[in-house]
DNA sequence: AGCACGCCGACT
DNA sequence: GTCGGCGTGCTC
């Protein structure tokens, strides 16, 4: 057989992934037709005719190669060997006199049939077509390449997480559908939904009739403070689904998505959209995934893993609150959710709504940049919709001796006292667990490395600080904004001030909820709800007002994003409050001159982004510049660098220790634990200009695959826009 | 990652 | 002479 496959002058199958592989999928998906070829036979059994290559993407096989293997279809899987189905391979068995011998099985997916092969070898027949059901097609794949490139990830890796593990019994169960109309006709799509409060937005309504034309706007959607975001996303989709368009929203999390769904379904019933979360469990999960890739349903709802959700004919993108930290993938390569629809509105030329109570940087660039347009809502919507902030500093708390004692300032007794008689109060709490940073004693800038810029640390009581990214030791550092030279590391506990206030009104409900018991709401009669940030529950008539305790413990998250972060937090407690005319009032312990205190009590998110972006780009921070990490043992690491050909314009920051926390992104590589021989881990940052992320991450991979080729002892992990750099 | 081939030191 | 050390390279 080998001769015959033979093709000289062609790449082996396993070709470096990449723009040449990406070319070659594209092709693929353009000409699904097959062409005819002479009918082959292997080992005596009869071969299918026209097609008898299968190009295989194994599933857990070479994964650090990334490459795709050739197959022989017998005969009697010629029907069901379609591109996009599971099949099950033997792979890495030997050839012994002629005769293939050992060889585990690997579960792996069709990519495409072909005439020939370029693998100059025989081919080994699959060994099973374990489901019709063809899951990975070519368009899916094609994203799926595309975010392993952006993340200098392996195909099979993204795969895993956009494909759901098989469930055999939902694949024989067709969709139910939408109930057939009312009125016992056929079930007909519904109509466009009137705007509804999209017209507080100045350009909410033409947003939506580009939608309704079947055009694609692409917008960054400041939400208005208050209860209406989930419905006006419904009927964002509502109306792509209305112009014969697919829609896919993706929220941060369950409770989110489920608010939603109910607005969806108010608008367009049942049946014709699903929710995508985890919280269904497996089968029921795989189910609605199987409506979606079977076009029975082209409306999703979900969390971040419904990113990828193969939705027919998608037309609408929404990406609710993009700084949320649960947009980020957790399984490598850990794409986060809003480059992924991106890239997919990119490629699937669709509209974009990228939405949420405030705005990243990331959203202020693609308004920057002219990709999208923001859709905002005027001045004066703003002040009816928002409620009065007013805020408490250390100058007036010190000024307080009541403060000093009860460690509240009086005036947040007043506030929680008058508000009680009105409704429920929210009080945020910070959670535990956040790492003090560095800040100047005088004026609480962050202290900066003066060299990069990255921020300072102190690994242990007594040293210097240092950079956390470069490692440069920062002896006699001073203050850039104020010139001050004494650092402080302030840490805030502030928990306990939450059950104090529960004791000072007895006569009041506490209710909680945090980490393990969240709520999803309270009614309107007085209450304190204690809650953790990302945790609060709506309340049904709106809290008559909201007290933000963790002011500083926020602030001080050695985070790029603390403002950011900050800001988001308390915005979106805010939000739950009612609108100042009704006398709803949030209350945030927080120096007033700090930037995302101002950007509170203005409420003016955007702006605050759009300051973000400005100085992130004068500092060359991401997202403006593009980062990457690399984490692995001292020898590994410098061995990288050597096998590495950077762009032009990277610079190296580091290694420095990684820190001992479990950090997400610096975590170990696999098997480089304490048993390894390779020593303590270490992270090295690369930086390069806007522009060449993508050649970042090519080369990086590039040079991953080199060295697990060549067999490179110790193994590094590579991170493409590492959330937790400092 | 496995797993079999290869080319050099202590055993029957 | 042979068993076996794990160094090196391949897996469609």
């Amino acid at each position: 057989m080998s001769g015959e496959h033979g093709n000289p002058g062609q790449r082996p199958a396993g070709e470096p992934a990449g723009g040449e592989q990406l070319a070659l999928i594209r092709e693929t998906v353009r000409r699904s037709k097959e062409p005819r070829a002479k009918p082959r036979t292997w080992r005596g059994a009869a071969l299918a005719e026209g097609l008898p290559v299968a190009r295989v993407l194994v599933d857990k096989g070479l994964l650090h190669l990334d490459q795709f293997f050739d197959y022989a279809v017998p005969a009697a899987m010629d029907r069901d060997a379609q591109p996009g189905v599971r099949v099950r391979v033997r792979f890495g068995a030997r050839v012994v006199k002629g005769r293939r011998e050992g060889g585990t099985l690997h579960d792996g997916f069709i990519v495409e049939r072909r005439t020939d092969s370029d693998f100059r070898g025989p081919l080994a027949p699959l060994a099973q077509v374990l489901s019709t059901e063809p899951v990975l097609t070519p368009p899916l794949l094609m994203l799926c390449r595309q975010v392993a490139d952006r993340y200098a990830g392996a195909l099979a890796d993204v795969v895993q997480l956009a494909v759901p593990p098989r469930m055999a019994r939902a694949e024989r169960e067709p969709w139910p559908g939408p109930p057939p109309a009312t009125a016992g006709g056929t079930a007909t799509d519904p109509a466009a939904p009137p705007p509804g409060t999209w017209t507080r937005y100045t350009t909410g309504p033409a947003y939506l009739r580009a939608l309704s034309r079947g055009d694609t706007p692409r917008g960054v959607w400041l939400a208005l403070p208050g209860p209406h975001w989930p419905r006006e996303l419904a009927v964002a989709m509502a109306t792509a689904l209305a112009a014969g368009r697919g829609a896919l929203a993706v929220l941060p999390d369950g409770r989110a998505a489920a608010r939603v769904d109910a607005a969806l379904t108010e608008l367009i019933g049942e049946g014709r959209h699903v929710m995508l979360t985890a919280d269904a469990g497996p089968e029921e999960r795989y189910r609605r995934w199987l409506a979606v890739s079977r076009g029975a349903v082209r409306a999703v709802v979900g969390t971040r893993a419904a990113m990828f959700a193969p939705v027919a004919g998608l037309g609408l993108i929404v990406l609710w609150d993009d700084g949320d930290s649960s947009h980020a993938e957790q399984h490598a390569p850990q794409p986060h959710a809003r480059d992924v629809l991106l890239l997919r509105a990119r490629e699937e030329r669709t509209a974009f709504l990228l939405g949420g109570i405030t705005t990243t940087v990331e959203a202020a660039q693609l308004v920057d940049s002219g990709w999208a347009l923001p859709l905002a809502a005027a001045r004066d919507e703003v002040r009816a919709a928002a409620p009065l902030i007013r805020t408490v500093g250390d100058a007036d708390q010190a000024r307080d001796e009541a403060a000093r004692a009860a460690r509240l300032p009086s005036v947040a007794w007043q506030v929680t006292r008058d508000a009680l008689t009105r409704g429920p109060v929210l009080v945020q709490v910070p959670r535990r667990g956040y790492v003090p940073r560095l800040a100047c004693d005088r004026c609480r800038e962050p202290a900066r490395c003066a060299a990069c810029a990255g921020p300072l640390e102190l690994r242990d009581e007594k040293a210097t600080p240092s950079c956390g990214w470069c490692g440069r030791p920062a002896a006699d550092w001073h203050c850039a904004l104020c010139g001050g030279t004494r650092l402080r590391a302030r840490v805030v506990g502030a928990r306990r001030t939450a059950e104090e206030l529960g004791r000072a009104f007895p006569r009041v409900p506490v209710r909680t909820s945090g980490r393990d018991t969240v709520l999803g709401s309270v009614g309107g009669a007085p209450a304190l709800v204690i809650a953790t940030p990302g945790a609060e529950p709506v309340a049904d008539e709106g809290y008559a007002a909201a007290l933000l305790l963790d002011g500083w413990a926020l602030l001080s998250r050695p985070d790029l994003r603390a403002g950011e972060e900050a800001l988001r937090r308390w915005a979106q407690a805010a939000a739950l409050v009612r609108p100042a005319s009704e006398g709803g009032t949030v209350l945030v312990l927080a120096e007033p001159t700090l930037r995302p205190v101002q950007a509170l009590v203005r409420w003016d998110p955007a702006g605050h982004a759009v300051r973000e972006l400005a100085e992130r780009a004068e500092l060359r921070f991401p997202p403006v510049s593009r980062m990457a990490s690399v984490t692995g043992a001292a020898a590994a690491l410098a061995d990288f660098v050597d096998t590495v050909r950077l762009p032009p314009g990277t610079e190296l920051l580091g290694p420095v220790p990684v820190p001992a926390s479990g950090v997400p992104g610096s975590a170990r590589p696999r098997r480089a634990g304490a048993a390894s021989a390779g020593g303590p881990s270490e992270r090295l940052l690369l930086r390069v200009p806007p522009g060449s992320g993508s050649a970042l991450a090519s080369s990086l991979k590039e040079a991953q695959v080199a060295r697990a080729t060549r067999g490179a002892p110790d193994p590094v992990l590579i991170r493409m826009d590492p959330p937790d750099i400092g």
